[in-house]
Formats: C-alpha cells, structure tokens, sequence
DNA sequence: CAGTGGTCTAGACCACAAG
DNA sequence: TTGTGGTCTAGACCACTGG
C-alpha cells in the first residue's frame, strides 16, 4: 500500500485536494459522481459527500445535481473573518483596555444614516459616539445610531460599565446584517478623538444589523493609523 | 399543530436560530443534547448534528464533546468574503474591463518582501506592476512579487494577453494564504498611477499566498479612491 | 469513568436539471 | 427520462473531556 486507509472524510477530502493541486484533476474537469470515489475509497457515499461538501464550500469544486461535480476554473476563494468584540480583541493581545464616551444623546439623524437602517421618519435614535482605548492609546473610534424602538431597553443602561458594543451583543441578539470595509481621511474631529494628526488614512468599518427587518443599530468604526486587518484563506 | 413539522436539519436549523433570537435559549445556557432534540422535533440525531454544526460554525452556538452544547455568550460573527478576480469584479457590474501593465522584471526584493515570503535570500523574484482598468478608468494597482523557483513558467507569459492574477489563478494553485486589509495613503507614485490627486486615502489589500511552505506570490492591491468591499453577516 | 458530540455505515428516497 | 447530488434514518462505535 502507497496510501493510508481513506475511511473518514478529513482523509477523504486530503486525497481530493492532493488530487487537485497535482492538477491530477484539472480545473474544469469532471471528477467521479460519488459512489465511484466511496468505492474507489473503501467508504460509504455519505462519507465522499462530507469531504466534497467541505471542499465545494472553500470554492475548489462546483457541485450540481446531475452535471456532477468539476474542478473550479476560477476558485473564488473565500476568506472568513471572524468580528470581534473590541474589548476581547485588545485584550487577547494583553493590552489593557478602556473605553470613553464621547456623548450620548437622542438625536435626528442624518439622511444617510436613516437611509442606510430603512428607517421611517418617525424612530427616536440614539447617538452614541464612544472610543476603545488600548494601554492608554486611542484603538478605535465608534460612531453609533441605536433605534431605541427596536431597544427600548437600551435607554437605561449606564455606559460608563459596558461599551454600547458589547451590551447590544449581549442583549439584542440579530438574525442580519451588513458589512462594509473603507479607507477613509483623518478629518479634525476624526483626528482628535483619535489623538493622532489630520491627514491619516484610517481603516474603517461600516456595520448595520437587523432584527429581521427592523434595523437595530448602525455602526461606523474609524481605527488607528497602521491598523490591519487580517486572516487567512 | 401550531409549528410545521421539523423532519429536516434546514427546519431543525430554523427553529434553533429562532430560539436563541427569541431567548427561549439564553446566551450561555446549557440547551438539550442531540438526542434529546432528535426526539422532540420526531427525527434522526443525524439531522439535529448537521442543523447544530451549521449553527456552531456560524458562531451562535459552543459545542463541546461531554460539556454539551451552549448558546454563546459573546458570538463572534463570522463573515465570509470571497476575493473574486479582479476582471470578474468588474464585469459583473457591467463594466468594460482592461488592463496595462507598468514593469515586469526581475529585481532584488526589498526586505520586507523576503521576510513577508520567508525566502532563502537566493530565490530569484519577478517583480509585476500593472493597473485594472474599468470603464477607462483606473480601478486598483497592483504591485506583485512572484517566486521563480516556485513558478518558473511563468517567466514566459505573455501578459498583454492575461493578467498575472488570472495567470497565476489557472496555473499555480495554492493550498493556503495570508490577507491583510488596510488603508493607505495615496503618494505620489500611487497616485499617479491611479490617476488622482495625492494625499487621499486608499483602500489596500496585501496578499500572499504558499504552495505547502513555497511562497507563490505577494501582492499588494491599492484601490481607487471610495471603493468599499462589502459582505453580510 | 461516563456523557457528550463526532463520525461512519448501508440503504433509501427525493429534488433537481441535463439531454 | 434518468443520473446526479442532497438528505434522512437507525444503529453503531469512537474520541474527547468534565467531574
């Protein structure tokens, strides 16, 4: 025997990722239907479907009822990035966090904010503008609008104890929402909560989630300079 | 009856996210294990693993052999984003797409390329400048490093016709890679070459990608001025 | 040690879509 | 029409890990 014994789907999907990066099978190329390769492999069907299933879902393969499965000409790999709470992502470095408000108040909103969470004219939001802090510097700077008819909750809740973020994760939990990755420029306000000069380009994240189909809460987080960030595919 | 029947693991799924969102599961409780809820939705333990699997990799659920299963306190939501070839990108919004290239030669590295690559210092780099162009305008900058050693057909491609990206897509399959976003300033030669004013700040994605532990290629993407990527949760 | 999730099996039926 | 992947089932054994 050259190989070991392909009896569990990880070997299954090892030896279908070797074959394709071999090109033993090429892209566009139709691979064996399922029960051939559960032969071939000395497993059971629902064994090859696992390990093709994982393997289509990271784009390799393109799976359709009765064309089969091909190798994919132009893998869209997809990256997953995981969003964490600001606090654990601080402290996960052992930097010490913190947190500042800014201010906190009930407010009209602008145009493009009541666009954005499909809002009618008619919801009191609430404006929370705060910053993370690690070891004593500015991490990021958050600029958030709370629909308090979604959160009634939300009205009472001291701020000075738990970030806005973390409260609304623990306790307006969302079925939807949307993600949006940016560069943008250091203006005068940005730059001071910030601490850093005006000028900079800064990452930022724009992130709007929804409870169903009433918008809970959209977010605009604006980084340090020299922020990155990072994952794998 | 007053629920439809739960005789699939897409219906197992449903009503589990729908407890967790309707906090009949609280954040952190211990929920009935796999038998348990095979038997109380009437199907097989196999369609209740399959539903708190998918439900465990989307982040709303901890799963621990012996510890049970736990709605989690702090889900870190997960987003999936798939890095499409540029030209695909671009035509998909019906946009007409083309594509110059600046330089292509083989060069010394600087170090922090090498470092990046994790190059022996002998390994000879071609070095790949060019621009994606949508609508006539200039959409995002590349600056490629490529491994010879790792690649050496390349060396021979006529890239008037295809692109490094694609090129490198249909001939060099990767098994794992590192992507890092961020924001960058526009300097004089970045702006140039996308055909702007400096000074304004620019979305930025640097990618390298392996063959097992032989570095393909490094390359940095600096988008034009507002571009957004965009994904959901 | 014992309870939980993780997996495999053999067989069955279904849903989709290509020809 | 028919071949393919998609799924469900009942039962079994295994692997991990908390107590």
């Amino acid at each position: 025997m050259t190989t070991a014994n392909i009896n569990n789907w990880k070997a299954v999907e090892a030896e279908v990722l070797s074959r394709i990066h071999s090109r033993q099978w090429e892209p566009g190329q139709l691979i064996p239907n399922e029960s051939d390769l559960a032969l071939e492999f000395g497993c059971a069907r629902a064994t090859v479907n696992r390990a093709l299933r994982s393997v289509a879902e990271s784009g390799l393969l393109d799976r359709k009822r009765k064309a089969g499965t091909r190798v994919a000409t132009n893998p869209v790999r997809k990256a997953t990035l995981s969003i964490p709470v600001i606090r654990e992502e601080i402290e996960s470095r052992n930097q010490t966090y913190s947190y500042a408000v800014f201010s906190s108040k009930i407010e009209e909103p602008p145009l493009h904010i009541r666009a954005n969470m499909r809002l009618n004219s008619s919801e009191r939001l609430l404006h929370h503008q705060s910053v993370h802090i690690a070891d004593g510097k500015p991490y990021v700077i958050s600029d958030r609008w709370i629909n308090l008819e979604a959160v009634p909750d939300i009205a009472h809740v001291d701020f000075s104890r738990v970030s806005a973020n973390e409260w609304l994760v623990a306790n307006a939990p969302f079925t939807n929402g949307d993600i949006a990755f940016s560069a943008t420029i250091a203006n005068d306000s940005i730059a001071e909560r910030l601490g850093i000069k005006g000028g900079e380009a800064l990452f930022a994240i724009d992130r709007t989630t929804w409870n169903n189909d009433t918008a809970i809460t959209a977010v605009s987080l604006v980084f340090h300079p020299g922020y990155q960030m990072r994952t794998v595919v």
